[in-house]
DNA sequence: CACAATCATTAGCATAGCTAACAGAGGTCG
DNA sequence: CGACCTCTGTTAGCTATGCTAATGATTGTG
């Protein structure tokens, strides 16, 4: 049964993510800090509310998780040319590469594990992982 | 290659998380205290510090999250029998309710979009998530 | 029994979350 | 054109969540 799937799968995320986030400590960022740099550098330069969104977070504290990060020197605030209201933000050659080191060990952490897996299992969990790429698009 | 898998499963469960989220406001919860009550929920119950390993949160912080549990009569706290330092948390029977009731409105919005899946899909995700499951205990 | 180790809480601080109120830029329409 | 409304972001002020250091209470040990 689906649902049944969808309960299981749920688990699994969760689970995932509990596992390597224990390596984020390394960063010296905090949680919602990294997560909103991850966006800006993985999704490209954002408006602000574009990024509260996506966070699933108010303005406000979009705000000020913004004013930290260009603070710290990684990311750039800039007015939007052609619309000024709105905020252009994007992140610093120091963001980009304190994130992917981080993610780096993310996934070091992940591939540890999947490491212990057979070819097949592999094979398995990879077309897996395409399918649900398109599904959650 | 794995690091690449990996990479891909990581992304795919962060949106995964994402995705089902948003579901949570309906609890009228927090994040923390409904991840805290789930882990009492799903794993039974357990003492301060295990509670605070298992969201990786220092015990302080979990000593607070866990006494807003039992005000609002979702939690109780009471003397380990036999080890008096230790605290026995366990989740009340509206704490089981309002958190099954939560998981419930997640998975019914993730099933959503496996129902779009072709019944060959569904079979294949349904392997990984055993050796997921498998991987990650 | 003295003393160390373990477990939880308290104190005090920084960060992260919210809503309400505000400020400034851009549209709209009489 | 100018009053007015909308859109976007920030500021203000509150609660919740995170930390480390210090404390209290129990248990284990030499």
């Amino acid at each position: 049964m689906t649902e049944d799937m969808a309960t299981r799968l749920h688990s699994a995320a969760i689970r995932l993510l509990r596992l390597v986030r224990r390596e984020d400590q390394a960063s010296g960022l905090t949680g919602p800090r990294l997560s909103a740099l991850s966006v800006l550098v993985f999704g490209g330069p954002t408006s602000l509310g574009g990024l509260a969104a996506a966070e699933q977070v108010s303005a406000p504290t979009m705000t000020r998780i913004v004013e930290s990060l260009v603070q710290a020197g990684l990311a750039t605030r800039e007015a939007e040319p052609g619309n000024r209201r709105k905020v252009r933000i994007a992140p610093t050659e120091a963001g980009v590469r304190l994130l992917e080191e981080g993610r780096e060990r993310r996934v070091r952490a992940l591939t540890e594990r999947l490491a212990r897996l057979a070819d097949s299992e592999r094979r398995a969990l990879d077309r897996a992982v395409d399918i649900l790429e398109r599904t959650l698009r």
